[in-house]
DNA sequence: ACCGGTGTTTCTATAACCAGAAACAGGACC
DNA sequence: GGTCCTGTTTCTGGTTATAGAAACACCGGT
């Protein structure tokens, strides 16, 4: 259910400790998980930066599926991820105007 | 690499709002995995609640394999679900006397 | 016009995670 | 002793996300 995702959300929120979140994400995540989610992130990071797919792909051991799937989300106008990028100090690119 | 996580952890103890961290979490997570990772902090929920394993199994319609390894993060001494959970109000069982 | 770089999508094979069932040991109760 | 409920582990098959390669269209420079 999505409801179980808003109540892990929230919680999630509640966690101000760096080192309790990571331990609290390596416990919840198997380490294949934990492994595919950080390099999402990481996609997502390059991304914003401008940097070109392909070395992207290259740079972390990752396939090209992987990033489109990123780059949609970050083109899309109300994007939570461009949002934290932001806030984390990160420069992501400009929404797509020729929006849906 | 570990490092990424690290950092992907520092990012979540940024986001204080509920709404957004769900945002975040959907954009990041597969559909998929979103089910799968909430399922089993309703397992360690329900775990930490004492309700049989069986029980929980049947009403989340899940496996017994996944509630067996939310209940053994539950009997580390330094689980940090554990230290959550009780930080939600919940009432964990205490750790397993017999540690390593 | 050509060519190199770009983003994007599609294909097959592989590996991770899980459901469902079965089996085992331990304890409580009669 | 027998029975039931409990937690735990193991097995097989099926689903899911990914790797790696390939193909497509787009654009700018020469």
């Amino acid at each position: 259910m999505k409801r179980s995702l808003d109540e892990l959300a929230e919680t999630l929120t509640h966690i101000d400790d760096r080192e309790l979140m990571a331990r609290f994400l390596q416990e919840l995540l198997t380490a294949r998980e934990a492994e595919r989610i950080s390099g999402r992130w990481e996609i997502v990071k390059r991304l914003s930066e401008g940097l070109p797919q392909r070395r992207i792909a290259e740079e972390l051991g990752l396939s090209l599926c992987n990033i489109t799937r990123g780059s949609r989300e970050l083109r899309r106008r109300d994007s939570a991820i461009r949002t934290i990028l932001e806030r984390e100090g990160y420069t992501p690119i400009p929404p797509d105007e020729s929006g849906p």
